[in-house]
DNA sequence: GATCCTCGAGTTCT
DNA sequence: CTCGAGGATC
């Protein structure tokens, strides 16, 4: 085994056939450490030649070329610094899509039709894993690469080539003798494999936080940290399954394409197959989800491809997405645990709601402690025990819920749990309404906490740095004791200092920030105030109807219910908050404070006015409210659901059912793209 | 009185 | 995302 040396060759030619022979054995380590899971160099030797061809090229840097592996890691970006973006030479679209057989069915009749074929005619496509990691687009040119982008926004990725640079199975130049095309766009997904997972987590666990909580979120964080030798370090694996753009001829199929991807040196999502028509792909989708535990990779489904490129071309696409693909999802994951306790939770409304504290459990990529029963009704009518083992599901993958008890588990000595007799926070009565219990002390701990947070909250008043953490501390000690104490915190400004975690320079944001905050708008103050029935929707209404908040104060029952969208209920509920001599404290209060409302001006018509957005999915650049008050501004008004009254569906990544029923009822759909367009980018 | 929309509110975790 | 209930409409 040869050591690594100080760099003495007598001159370079000697010195570059040994650079070209060092890069020669690491890539062929590295190629079969990747695609066929062991190497025949220890790591030991490998470090050795490594080392040697990084002091080889130090001491000649005319040899350093920009495909050496040496070149997967370069140095740190500066504090602070950001990732440059720039854009895909084509745009990176997004799958649609689909959970069940019959949506299957539904999708591959669609194409069936557009092709103009008969229903039973033979249909290839290729069938390949929905790999759970991020995706990337690699530019090659000439057969090297030059930059890799995440997907971003689908038009416009983060610059991330000095992190992907350091996967090992990613080629810094296309393998074979080419010709290579002169520029061409690979896609693919960066993932961390079950078993390389574990690993990191064994690793990390003693050094670091304890971040590591799945895989997904694990590749996402490496592949954005500032330094590649720390992204090195994280065993990443790059999956190619597309190309984009290419200059020169394309292929003329999934599977060709496939083929030319593994000769040029890319690893490829395993197990795949070309399959028959509906029939194949389920029978790939249900094999796959029934061995979904013994696969190396995290998967979310199978993605099926129409696999003739002639016919891709022929199928075209809708605004966001491909006709010619689709993504089949597995089925949400049940999980299976035991219910620790039920405890009882005060919100900002005074509702006391019931909480299954469960044993924690890992389920589709976090772990869940806690599912809401949402009410003691249904907390009965699931006859849900202390001690139950219960099935959970994450409904929309997200929210963990409840779904049944395995009655048959069931301990012997377990009651039904009682609803609270007094409230969990203050110990005072409750009061039955419906299905739900409420706490109706004014001053009760909980609710006070969840009011203020949601006074701070961005839809109202929009005081960064006050969450509930915050909240909760300030309430602790005493300095938040109703509403209106939060813009009086500037005369406790000596109070906060003294407490933990509250220096010089975040009490001084928190009192700029509360400045900035005095004077929102009519609807935001209102919505603030946390009245009954009153969300932001209704806030708006009534601002737009009573221009001021001394206008609606006085404003009786009967006036209240002209309003549009108001009936008896809220019109009681506003009638009541203002008429309680408790809150025209508060009011008075915040008004001597200097906290005033802004009267609100008619919405100012533009070229939007008239038309009705609703958002799904996720924009890349804009939340959610930020794209709404965009619209917003140019005269158009938002919804929250999709319905007839809905003019434009704006979908953004992974759109779900609201997206499907705007197609249903033929509302106009925008991609982020076109919304942009519209809204004329920021 | 019934039905359909829509809004409010609560919810988990990173 | 989901449930529940208020409001509008027939």
């Amino acid at each position: 085994m040869r050591k690594a040396q100080a760099p003495g060759y007598e001159n370079s030619v000697t010195a570059s056939q040994r650079a070209a022979e060092l890069r020669q054995q690491i890539r062929t380590a590295d190629d079969q450490y990747y695609n066929r899971g062991h190497s025949d160099l220890s790591d030991a030797t490998y470090d050795a030649l490594f080392t040697e061809l990084r002091a080889l090229e130090a001491a000649h840097p005319e040899l350093v070329t920009e495909d050496s592996p040496t070149q997967r890691v370069g140095a740190p970006l500066p504090k602070g610094g950001d990732f440059a973006t720039a854009q895909h030479l084509e745009p990176m679209g997004s799958i649609e899509s689909l959970m069940t057989e019959p949506d299957a069915r539904d999708f591959v009749q669609r194409i069936h039709k557009l092709l103009e074929l008969p229903p039973e005619a033979p249909l290839a496509f290729f069938c390949e894993p929905k790999l759970d990691g991020t995706s990337a687009n690699l530019l090659y040119e000439h057969g090297v690469l030059v930059r890799g982008l995440s997907r971003g926004d689908g038009q416009t990725g983060e610059d991330l080539t000095r992190n992907l640079r350091t996967i090992r199975n990613l080629p810094l130049r296309l393998a074979g003798a080419g010709p290579f095309p002169e520029r061409i766009e690979i896609r693919g997904e960066v993932i961390l494999s079950k078993a390389a997972f574990a690993r990191l987590q064994a690793r990390e666990a003693t050094s670091s936080d304890g971040t590591f909580r799945n895989a997904r979120n694990t590749v996402a964080g490496t592949l954005k940290l500032l330094d590649p030798r720390a992204v090195q370090r994280r065993p990443l694996e790059f999956l190619a399954f597309a190309v984009g753009h290419v200059s020169g001829p394309g292929f003329a199929s999934h599977g060709a394409l496939r083929q030319q991807l593994a000769a040029w040196g890319f690893t490829l999502a395993e197990p795949a197959a070309l399959v028959e028509g509906l029939a194949g792909i389920t029978a790939f989708h249900d094999d796959l989800e029934a061995r979904r535990e013994q696969l190396p990779y995290e998967l979310d489904g199978i993605v099926a491809k129409v696999d003739a490129v002639a016919l891709q071309q022929r199928l075209g696409r809708t605004a966001r997405t491909p006709r010619w693909a689709l993504a089949y999802k597995f089925a949400p994951r049940l999980g299976i645990t035991r219910v620790l306790a039920i405890g009882a939770q005060v919100g900002r409304t005074g509702a006391v709601t019931p909480v299954a504290q469960l044993e924690p459990l890992e389920l589709a990529g976090v772990t869940v402690q806690n599912a809401s029963l949402h009410n003691w009704g249904l907390l009965r009518e699931r006859d849900v025990r202390i001690g139950d083992t219960v099935e959970i599901q994450r409904a929309g993958d997200v929210i963990p819920e409840v779904v049944r008890v395995l009655v048959e588990h069931r301990p012997d000595a377990a009651p039904p749990p009682e609803p609270p007799s007094v409230c969990p926070a203050c110990r005072g009565p409750l009061q039955e309404e419906g299905k739900f219990l409420y706490c109706s002390n004014l001053d009760c701990r909980d609710q006070l906490v969840g009011r203020i947070v949601h006074l701070a909250s961005r839809q109202c008043f929009d005081i960064e740095g006050l969450g509930p953490k915050q909240v909760e501390q300030l309430v602790q000690a005493g300095l938040l004791r109703s509403l209106e104490d939060v813009f009086a915190l500037g005369e406790h400004r000596e109070a906060l200092l003294q407490l933990e975690r509250w220096g010089a320079r975040s009490v001084q944001n928190l009192l700029q920030r509360l400045a900035a905050a005095r004077t929102p708008s009519l609807a935001r103050f209102l919505h603030g105030l946390g009245i009954r029935h009153v969300g932001l929707s209704t806030s708006q209404d009534l601002a737009r109807h009573f221009g001021s908040l001394e206008r609606l104060a006085a404003a009786d029952r009967d006036n209240l219910q002209a309003v549009d969208g108001v009936g008896p209920e809220v019109a009681a509920a506003v009638a009541e908050f203002f008429a309680a001599e408790r809150n025209q404290r508060t009011l008075q209060a915040l008004a001597r404070l200097g906290v005033v409302p802004q009267q609100e001006t008619a919405a100012a018509a533009g070229p939007l006015t008239g038309r009705v957005f609703v958002f799904t999915g996720s924009l890349g650049a804009l939340s959610r409210d930020d794209a709404a008050a965009k619209v917003v501004l140019l005269g158009a008004t938002t919804a929250n659901g999709v319905s007839k009254k809905v003019t434009d569906v704006v979908a953004g990544a992974d759109a779900g059912s609201k997206l499907a029923k705007a197609q249903q009822l033929g509302l106009r759909i925008l991609d982020e793209a076109a919304f942009l367009a519209l809204v004329g980018n920021p």
